[in-house]
RNA sequence: GCACCCGUAGCUCAGCUGGAUAGAGCGACGGUUUCCUAAACCGUAGGCCACAGGUUCGAGUCCUGUCGGGUGCGCCA
């Protein structure tokens, strides 16, 4: 089941769009405006239709007030060897022939260009209204494979995994939206010791009646790793060591400072530095975050003391921990020899984990082409290990095999067999690789996976073209950064849909003070807002920074937020049901007032956000785009509270109702469509 | 130690493959509900774009160095 975004339309409306206009050739009415402007400096130059596209991506938005476009001239002056700004006079001169511009202005070596109102009005608004509005077929014909959101099972859902499930999704309907044909795939981590954890955290802890109770079952997960969790104990024994270490030394690096004064400048220089990496060091060591506290003060006897003292329960502690890791191990080979009823627990825990995580998706409306599993390679693995040997060969380094091929300096070797005979993640990724080539044929397979295993990807694709797969270009790793703060101050995670749930709250208390929303609609209007609050959060930032979780900005909805966008569309839809619905036919020329016009401007922009979201598999793009359709909507309406002659409902004008409904139907449309291809609903009340 | 990413307003971040006077949201301050939804609108304040050199007609953007932060680095995924 193919998830496409639902096309929006409204309950109360007979569909309008079609009616009167043809469908405009060019998908994006605004790049009409750069070609012309492009076309007509090349032609006033003498230059070829070559030399149209270049023209085109330097022209740039000028300054407020100063127009529309702008087109600097400072790279053609120097071709054509003149000054920059004659240049930019004589073409002006030349502009300034076609009604296309309302205005043409030449500014020291800048041409600024204004849209003639009258032809914005009629390119921009019967084209909002379309369906497809948005859409481009540069896709047509192509197939793309997604892995996003790709969560390891038996672990629970914490809110960071919302980044890879709501940018994939995005990306998934960039995608559709650009003609492509999507295979959307969550890559579940299905197989490992994690499953070993839980079966034998439950045998323990679990309540036998709760067997398919995913939250008891991540409880239980939750204890079973931590009390396993060999790395945890060892580094708290090694702690006093390693601390008393980094004391001494910084200690000595102190004195060594004081006792070499007179040491040249160079050499100062060096020891300063040292004493500074050894301070930050420690600081980090006992978490101070202030970075000019000094780390040796302050009690640092008292937590070298406290140290010891965790160590000693640690060293209690340890026996019985390896036990319980080994315990875990032992189960997973259970597993991987097949044992009737380890796999039957395997099966059960997983059915009910992904059950828990469809729910989360449901509430999210995110769906996959398929649910798929790293288990589903486990019997396929020799094959993929038998393919490397023969191209590009293995190597053995300390028993494991190695992927024979070329490493950047410092790169540690790819593993694709431990010397326990086991595989890897790479190996299994590996399979994974090429078995979807097989099924999708694709021309493009995108790993929607975070910033962290950037390098597990550069290998896994330099791997693949090593094997001689011609395809290993097509593959690209989508990287994302971090979430920051993700654990409460009690130390626990934040799970997702725990966030989900307060935003909720939040919203419901917000929706019940509404008059508008009818009771039958109040739990819709809430989940829409609540989840669209969350999800649009993430997506505003760029993909690839990182940020920082704070409840209270997830929970704001005042801003640029998705309640904010939702807001400006349950308005317009409002005005439409108190004006009777929309004209089949109108003049969009009437609209003539500079709220109108900024309003026609910024609904023209959104075709060209969404291809180069596309492009560049960057949803914040969009997000921008609908924001600023959402600002100049609300401004255009607020306005027509102070004067009613501004108002869309205007009493005495049929025709220019007709048009300001038009330019309204088509915020209405194009913000639902935006929302849904960020995976955001969009009510029609609020 | 090696590699990659980052440093822009009090906070969180934009700034489009180098272009004019560096922009938003939050927070602060001041206005706006007899007015199609105040989850809103309008306005004000707030910046040595980490620092120092370099390339260029032009640098927040490119190069080098310094300082400060983050992440990854052999048998986990």
């Amino acid at each position: 089941m193919t998830r496409s975004f639902v096309r929006p339309s409204l309950s109360f409306l007979p569909n309008t769009a079609a009616l009167s206009y043809e469908r405009p050739a060019m998908s994006s009415p605004l790049a009409r405006f750069r070609l012309a402007l492009a076309s007509a400096v090349a032609s006033r130059q003498g230059l070829s239709e070559d030399a149209v596209p270049e023209l085109e991506r330097q022209i740039r938005r000028p300054n407020a007030d100063q127009g529309d476009l702008a087109f600097p001239c400072f790279t053609l002056a120097k071709t054509l060897r003149q000054n920059p700004a004659e240049l930019a006079k004589t073409l002006a001169a030349a502009l300034a022939e076609d009604d296309r511009w309302a205005s043409v202005e030449a500014v020291g070596p800048y041409v600024n260009v204004t849209y003639a109102t009258r032809l914005l009005a009629e390119t921009v608004v019967p084209a909002a209204r379309l369906d497809g509005y948005g859409e481009n077929e540069s896709g047509r014909g192509q197939t793309v494979v997604i892995d996003f959101s790709s969560p390891n099972i038996a672990k629970p859902l914490a809110f960071h995994h919302i980044r890879s499930t709501v940018i994939g999704a995005s990306i998934a309907n960039l995608h559709r939206a650009s003609g492509w044909t999507v295979a959307g795939i969550n890559y579940l981590g299905d197989w490992g010791k994690q499953f070993g954890l839980l079966a034998t955290g439950f045998q323990r802890y679990g309540d036998p009646d709760k067997r398919a109770d995913a939250k008891h079952l991540v409880e239980v997960y939750v204890k079973a790793n931590r009390e396993a969790d060999v790395g945890r104990v060892k580094d708290a024994i090694e702690a006093p060591k390693m601390a008393r270490e980094l004391v001494s030394e910084l200690q000595a690096a102190h004195a060594k400072l004081v006792s070499e004064a007179g040491a040249d400048f160079e050499t100062q220089k060096k020891m300063g530095k040292q004493v500074k990496a050894l301070e930050k060091k420690l600081r980090a060591l006992r978490g101070i975050s202030d970075g000019d506290a000094d780390p040796l003060s302050d009690g640092c006897t008292d937590w070298l003391h406290q140290l010891e003292a965790a160590a000693e329960a640690a060293k209690a502690e340890l026996p019985q921990v390896e036990a319980r890791d080994q315990e875990a191990r032992a189960f997973l080979k259970k597993m991987e020899d097949k044992d009737e009823a380890a796999l039957a627990e395997w099966q059960e825990f997983r059915r009910t984990s992904i059950e828990e995580f469809e729910k989360v998706y449901a509430r999210m409306g995110i769906t996959f082409s398929s649910i798929e599993g790293e288990s589903f390679y486990q019997d396929k693995l020799d094959a993929t290990v038998e393919r490397v040997r023969d191209k590009p060969g293995t190597r053995e380094s300390e028993g494991a095999e190695v992927i024979d091929m070329t490493y950047d300096k410092g790169e540690p070797p790819a593993i694709v067999k431990t010397r326990d005979g086991t595989t890897l993640y790479i190996t299994r990724d590996i399979a994974a690789a090429q078995d979807r080539f097989q099924r999708f044929d694709f021309q493009r397979s995108l790993y929607v996976v975070a910033q962290d295993q950037a390098l597990h990807f550069r290998q896994l694709f330099r791997a693949l073209g090593s094997m001689g797969f011609e395809w290993a270009d097509r593959c690209q790793h989508v990287a994302f950064g971090r979430v920051h703060g993700m654990s409460t101050r009690e130390g626990r995670l934040v799970f997702l849909d725990e966030v989900l749930e307060k935003a909720c709250a939040k919203a419901r208390a917000i929706c019940e003070q509404s008059e508008k929303i009818a009771p039958e609609h109040l739990d819709d209007a809430v989940e829409a807002i609540g989840v669209g609050a969350v999800m649009f959060g993430d997506l505003r930032n760029l993909r690839t920074s990182d940020y920082t979780f704070d409840y209270d900005q997830v929970l704001d909805f005042s801003g640029h937020t998705a309640p904010y966008v939702q807001f400006s569309h349950a308005r317009a839809c409002s005005i439409l049901r108190k004006g009777g619905g929309v004209p089949a036919a109108a003049d969009p020329t009437l609209l003539t007032l500079p709220e109108e016009r900024a309003l026609m401007v910024a609904l023209g922009g959104y075709p060209d956000a969404v291809k180069e979201a596309c492009d560049a598999y960057e949803p914040s793009l969009v997000v921008r785009a609908l924001i600023d359709i959402a600002q100049s909507t609300a401004s255009y309406l607020t306005a027509g509270n102070r004067d009613r002659g501004m108002r869309v409902l205007v009493e005495d004008s049929e025709a220019l109702k007709g048009a300001r409904l038009w330019l309204i139907d088509g915020v209405r449309h194009c913000l639902a469509h935006g929302l849904g291809l960020l995976c955001c609903r969009a009510p029609e009340a609020m």
